[in-house]
DNA sequence: CATCTGACGACCG
DNA sequence: GCGGTCGCCAGAT
């Protein structure tokens, strides 16, 4: 599976602005929500210019384990992104996708879903 | 092919 | 406001 629209949408966070998984999510129309985007980052490659720090869980909550969340974190302060005790401001900084581009929902023909078909 | 785990979210206490 | 539990889908074993 290509997650090539979750990381052009990341690379469109202006800097100084956060988005969540499942608005990601909501915005792609991805399928299982914030987890299967929370896959995605997974396999974001590293250093590829992708502000994967910009996107946090709901309500602004670093819930990624070390060591990495650390480095988010200061990332994040970096960026200018207020945050309190931990926790980013997500109500100050959120950022909304403008909308969403790709649509993998494949359903497609009522007939014969066969084997392609989950 | 079956099962577990995991960069999460929403709900409940 | 914080912590624990259940449910979601995809990928790895």
């Amino acid at each position: 599976m290509s997650w090539d629209p979750v990381y052009q949408l990341i690379k469109t966070i202006p800097r100084g602005q956060v988005t969540t998984y499942g608005l990601l999510a909501k915005a792609l129309k991805i399928r299982g929500g914030a987890r299967t985007v929370g896959h995605a980052m997974a396999a974001t490659p590293s250093g590829e210019g992708i502000p994967w720090h910009r996107v946090v869980a709901a309500g602004g909550r670093l819930i990624i384990r070390e060591p990495i969340a650390s480095k988010q974190r200061k990332l994040l302060e970096s960026e200018g992104v207020p945050m309190r005790n931990g926790r980013v401001e997500i109500s100050s900084c959120l950022w909304t996708p403008p909308s969403a581009r790709a649509k993998p929902r494949k359903k497609a023909s009522p007939r014969t879903r066969t084997a392609s078909e989950r």
